[in-house]
DNA sequence: CCTTACAGTTAACACTGTTATCTTAGTGAT
DNA sequence: ATCACTAAGATAACAGTGTTAACTGTAAGG
């Protein structure tokens, strides 16, 4: 192995075992707990280590971001032999449900916080792929229900009728997450209301509802 | 007037001042803003002074909290005419959206943003009161609704017609606030998609739906 | 073998929330 | 009117944050 590549290579081990080790800390002790330093001391180096692997704290906590994506993409995996597009709108929000409920820390960061507008040429998920791209797989699954006739005439836009439904789940499952403790409400079952929620709108935008 | 009172009133004119100036800079300048040293900037005192009005920040933090929140229930006021529950649950997300653009910095702060559980006894709100709670006027529309028995017999129960009404709007709400200028999304008008939310939980869950 | 590139460290800067210590002014009681 | 006390406000400091400049040493490439 020539010293060239080997540089490369544990310059890629040292840029994961950061991501890593971010991650970790995130997931236990929450986000403010991801700090340069206390990263750092996570491997056992220097706060200023870090930044001859990332231009800033940004790039590192995007990065963290991309892999979650991804692992939300392929959560996605079990719901994909469902033939039918209208179970599989069922399936999904299951799943998104259950990606959520273990992965709320990655689930905040990724859809409840702020982050300056990330490049899709700078992911390693390929944008609108639906095998990569979660939200493109949604979208595939829209597209599908409305090639078969099975949504009212009104909605033929897919990504109109793919942000209903994500809203919908990505609404409760956000009120959830922020108000779970908050006394001021009397929280119903997430994975009971999330299931009336989609079911509704279902209902609401499907041709033939099942019963009416 | 006694000395007695007139200190009392300057603590509280006091109080309502650093309140105001911090509001200021979470609208104008964003949340990260909002330190206590600018704050304290803002009205010409030391950040120190802070201390003898609010215990920490947090404190600080939660009083304009509970102010937005009376914002939002006093912005319910216009919709109160409105006899029909289901009518005035439509009008209801019409005003909820309007107060969600207009105060865009507030409402990721009520809602996207986890705090330490509010103690109702501590807030000037009286919790369960729908003149003056949000959510309990949310709830006593549904309750009117249900009690007019214009909701399907397998919906009972106010609050989780509630939570799932509110979820719907409120997750295209955030999706908007968080990643309204993400490339990864083609996002649909705000309103239109928020409406068809609504229009389609409220079609999946009435009784009697327009059209069927 | 020598130069160069570069990973990693130390020290520092400008911030953050928060506290202890001190001054100063005004209140309440004698 | 004087005295003690309360409390507002300021200064200085502490521990922590992201980040950069300057330095060290080691390993790669010619």
């Amino acid at each position: 192995m020539e010293p060239r590549e080997r540089r490369e290579r544990e310059r890629l081990e040292m840029r994961s075992k950061i991501i890593e080790t971010a991650r970790d800390l995130m997931v236990n002790e929450g986000y403010e707990a991801v700090t340069m330093r206390r990263v750092a001391k996570g491997i056992s180096y220097t706060a200023t280590t870090l930044y001859n692997h990332f231009k800033d704290k940004e790039e590192l906590v995007r990065s963290i971001m991309d892999s979650d994506f991804q692992t939300l993409r392929r959560s996605f995996d079990t719901v994909a032999a469902v033939t039918d597009p209208i179970e599989r709108l069922r399936a999904l929000t299951d799943v998104y449900i259950t990606f959520a409920i273990s992965h709320t820390s990655a689930y905040k960061f990724m859809f409840l916080m702020q982050h300056p507008p990330r490049d899709p040429a700078e992911s390693a998920i390929e944008h609108g792929n639906p095998d990569e791209d979660a939200y493109a797989f949604l979208l595939t699954t829209v597209t599908a229900g409305i090639a078969d006739g099975r949504f009212r005439e009104d909605f033929t836009d897919p990504d109109f009728l793919a942000q209903m439904i994500w809203a919908g789940v990505h609404g409760i499952v956000t009120i959830h997450l922020i108000k779970a403790t908050d006394p001021w409400l009397e929280l119903r079952p997430l994975r009971e209301t999330a299931h009336a929620i989609a079911e509704s709108i279902l209902r609401g935008v499907l041709r033939k509802p099942a019963d009416c």
